[in-house]
RNA sequence: GCCGACGUAGUCCAAUCGGCAGAGACGUGACGUUCAGGACGUCAAGGUUGUGGGUUCGAAUCCCACCGUCGGCACCA
């Protein structure tokens, strides 16, 4: 027989031709609206989502990795008797669309729109199960208008607030950029470095749910993701105090510190340079040296303080601070190294039991006092002890355990007036504001008589304009344009402007799994008729990449949106999964590196199934994978030797013999493997387990009569279908089915029917392997014991030793174990 | 520096509860089919499970240390 040829009756060959059936089917089930899902059915509801793409122009390996497997395990489910909503979408607004727009000429939405025709396309050329008749469209008006309803709700509840904050700002995009999207202090964009400005800027409170966001009950998220969510919201306790200031009777400092236990040894405070107390703090000789060094630091782009390879540099305001439990007055300096964003940008410093601190002292010749120590008495540091241990030099707190102390030091500076025990994060608030043209228009209005006013839900959407010249000029094009910017207040009709800011992108994904499951509802952002039977989604698939930025925003307005009384639960996903990224010798795929693969010619050349399966079958899902190619003829020819076989099968004359009671088992065994991998996630077992079965298959030579070789050729189908939803169509109409495979019920097994009737049981001696004897599954201990001890090999290894324990496992060995001495 | 994941045949990877190291695939080699190549089929070789220690009758699997690769965080008081 010649490859993936079968000899018909006619003596025609016919070869498997995936350019041939794929889009045949793809046509087909889009005519009997196969992937239409009805809102109700008599199957329970399942919301199966996978993040949806950024629509930068080409669908690569990577979207085809995330997609595919995802696709697969919602037929899966779809099989296993849900009624499964398997949405798509395109996260349409944002910075690259501007700026490949800016490059090229074209108009940001011209640009985004035919991207999102060509990925249309490309995605159908995979065969998956979206129902495109629920596709979300960011840039849509009638989506964006939604954003900015949110917007408006979060406004009214103080959620979203306009505040000064030194932004991240990066000169080349001349935008602010969120901290998620500063990168080793460059732009994620375009990998400038970044700089600090002082904007007004909005922002969303996210900092209100931190310790709620720190809390997964009830869902199943990977450990590593929580920890990851855990670690940027930075939860640590301690105690937030305040030091007068010599001579300043009305201002204190408040610092945050995590070791109130080591107060004793705060030999001097530090303040960021952005500190508001600065400036009056400081003595008129040290003004000129202060204002320097605060300028300077500015100007200072991250990168460049980090390649001060954290060299603890700073100046002495010339003012002094008490610190109340010694008594002591102790200088006040200002360093770069303590950041305005945290805590209250200033620290008490201890120099002996902070690493930092104790660097900063050494550079400035600053006193360094022991005040914990590892056993109670005084030693000579050379470096910062940060550990536990017992007081000393401390006062009436003298030989206290450190643990301890730290709650009795907040408890008597509660008693004085001096601060209290506190909780502070790492997590800042979101800073949503971006100065450029491509987003959501911010709907707010600002009145020179009533101050910020929220536009009318009435009048939104705020259209973003088409006529704007979106060329950078260091402020948001949107300012530039009067039609757009000159308005009149909601509130007293006089003139007033609009915001010329848009949002950031991450706005619009924080809120968009609500919106699938009716995307025209006009009466609201979410159909709570369409949600009720949806949400929240049952099962969620992206990339590692979204661990902190989009996963942690979703669940922030997940939280807010519920305490707005718009939905009912909490969290947005209950169970996640996290997929590795596909990489290119080590390397990310960008575009930006030029080392992006394209998977057209390999879907040209093998067919989609083929490459699908290739992309399950190259390694686990949550691992990612290096891209290598080698491996796909593996895949197709699998799928040519499943194409003559049933093509055989097809055309054999009746298949009604009596059932053969091995070929019965290795389906049963099969079903088993393969179902149990796809609940797992884990495509590649499952590919190799119908490998293997196909391999059993062809090996059952002789049974093509018996009706259990058709069986075994019918599951083998059903069980490819989700991975090959193509071939696996194709092959079933082949064999005479009137309906869509992917109608049929995932196949089920008898779990008595896996089990083999004679097992291979190993006898060891020592945990040496001496023999193997087959014995019906199931036989005794005392049988597989009886059978070792006789057993002439273990005898001979034995050599007279005393036999001091049998250890039996049954159906798999014998170990014969001999006394010691 | 801190946190996390991963190290199994030349390569990608299996091994469900701690129980025979090998399911599947790539590559390599031999043989068959073929005029030949390709394709297809059959078979084969290939191992100190990263290193060292520990627990155990028994460790790829559990524990400790180290090395390596990748990812995240990175002056967070």
């Amino acid at each position: 027989m010649d490859e993936g040829v079968f000899i018909g009756g006619d003596g025609m060959a016919e070869r498997y031709e995936p350019k041939k059936i794929e889009p045949k089917w793809q046509k087909a089930w889009e005519e009997q609206g196969l992937y239409r899902t009805p809102d109700v059915s008599d199957k329970d509801n399942h919301y199966f989502l996978t993040m949806y793409p950024y629509p930068s122009g080409d669908l690569h390996i990577g979207h085809w990795y995330v997609m595919a497997p995802s696709d697969a395990g919602a037929r899966f489910k779809r099989m296993s008797g849900y009624n499964v909503l398997f949405p798509m979408g395109f996260d349409a607004f944002g910075l690259p669309a501007e700026n490949a727009a800016i490059k090229r000429g074209i108009h940001p939405r011209t640009w985004t729109m035919s991207n999102i025709e060509n990925m249309r396309r490309q995605m159908r050329s995979m065969g998956p199960m979206f129902d495109w008749s629920r596709e979300v469209v960011t840039c849509d008006p009638s989506y964006y208008k939604w954003n900015q309803w949110i917007f408006l709700k979060f406004f009214e509840k103080g959620l979203a607030y306009r505040a000064l904050a030194p932004a991240n700002w990066c000169p080349k995009d001349e935008t602010v950029l969120a901290n998620e999207q500063v990168i080793n202090g460059r732009c994620e964009r375009c990998d400038t470095p970044v700089v600090k400005k002082d904007l007004v800027q909005w922002f969303f409170k996210i900092t209100a749910y931190a310790d709620e966001l720190l809390r997964f009950e009830g869902i199943e998220w990977p450990e590593p993701i929580q920890l990851a969510q855990r670690n940027w919201i930075g939860r640590s306790e301690g105690a937030r105090l305040r030091f007068p200031i010599e001579g300043q009777p009305d201002a204190s400092i408040e610092f945050f510190t995590t070791r109130p236990d080591t107060i004793f040894g705060a030999t001097f405070m530090v303040l960021a340079p952005e500190h508001p107390l600065v400036e009056r703090i400081t003595a008129p000789a040290k003004r000129h040296e202060v204002s320097k060094y605060v300028d300077a630091a500015r100007n200072r782009t991250d990168i460049e303080r980090l390649s001060l390879e954290r060299e603890k540099i700073g100046v002495f305001t010339g003012a002094y601070a008490t610190n109340l439990f010694t008594g002591e007055r102790i200088p006040i300096w200002i360093a770069e190294y303590v950041l305005m964003g945290y805590g209250s940008g200033a620290i008490m410093a201890v120099p002996a039991h902070d690493e930092r601190d104790f660097a900063f002292a050494k550079k400035h010749g600053l006193p360094i006092r022991q005040v914990i120590s590892p056993d109670g008495t005084e030693q000579e540091l050379d470096e910062a002890y940060a550990g536990e241990g017992v007081m000393v030099n401390s006062g009436p707190f003298e030989g206290t355990p450190s643990v301890e102390a730290k709650r009795k030091i907040a408890e008597l500076a509660k008693q004085k007036g001096w601060g209290d025990a506190a909780v502070s994060y790492r997590l800042r608030d979101w800073l949503i504001s971006r100065q450029r043209y491509w987003g959501t228009p911010i709907p707010i209005v600002h009145c020179p008589t009533c101050g910020l006013v929220g536009v009318p839900e009435s009048e939104l959407p705020v259209l973003l304009p088409e006529d704007v010249d979106f060329q950078p000029h260091g402020e948001s094009p949107l300012a530039r344009h009067s039609g757009f910017m000159n308005t009149t207040c909601p509130r007293c009709q006089g003139p007033a402007k609009r915001d010329p800011d848009t949002m950031d992108a991450f706005v619009d994904s924080s809120w968009y799994m609500w919106r699938y499951p009716n995307p025209r509802y006009e009466r609201g952002f979410a159909d709570p008729e369409a949600n009720r039977h949806w949400s929240p989604v049952d099962q969620y698939t992206g990339g590692t990449e979204h661990a902190v930025m989009h996963l942690l925003y979703a669940r922030f307005f997940t939280k807010a949106l519920r305490d707005l009384g718009y939905l009912w639960f909490g969290e947005p996903f209950v169970r996640l999964f996290n997929q590795g990224q596909i990489v290119l010798r080590g390397r990310r795929m960008s575009k930006s590196r030029g080392n992006v693969e394209a998977p057209d010619t390999y879907v040209e050349q093998y067919g989609a199934d083929s490459f699908r399966l290739f992309l399950m079958f190259i390694g686990p899902w949550e691992e990612g994978a290096d891209w290598d190619a080698a491996g796909i003829e593996g895949t197709f020819k699998f799928l040519k030797r499943l194409w003559t076989l049933v093509l055989a099968h097809s055309s054999a004359p009746a298949h009604d013999g009596p059932p053969i009671e091995e070929l019965e088992r290795l389906r049963h065994r099969s079903i088993k493997r393969v179902t149990e991998a796809m609940e797992r996630f884990r495509w590649n077992i499952a590919v190799a387990a119908l490998m293997e079965y196909l391999r059993d298959i062809q090996a059952a030579k002789g049974s093509e009569q018996s009706i259990s070789y058709d069986r075994a050729l019918r599951s083998l189908l059903l069980l490819l279908a989700p991975m090959a939803p193509h071939i696996s169509e194709e092959l079933w109409q082949r064999l005479g089915a009137t309906r869509s495979i992917h109608l049929e019920s995932w196949p089920t097994y008898d779990p008595a029917a896996v089990a083999e009737r004679e097992v291979t049981v190993v006898i060891q001696v020592n945990g040496k392997v001496r023999d193997r004897v087959i014995v019906p599954a199931g036989s005794s201990d005392a049988e597989l014991t009886r059978l070792a001890r006789e057993n002439p090999r273990v005898k001979a290894s034995l050599d007279g030793a005393r036999v001091s324990r049998v250890v039996v496992v049954r159906d798999r060995l014998v170990n014969v174990v001999t006394g010691k001495g």
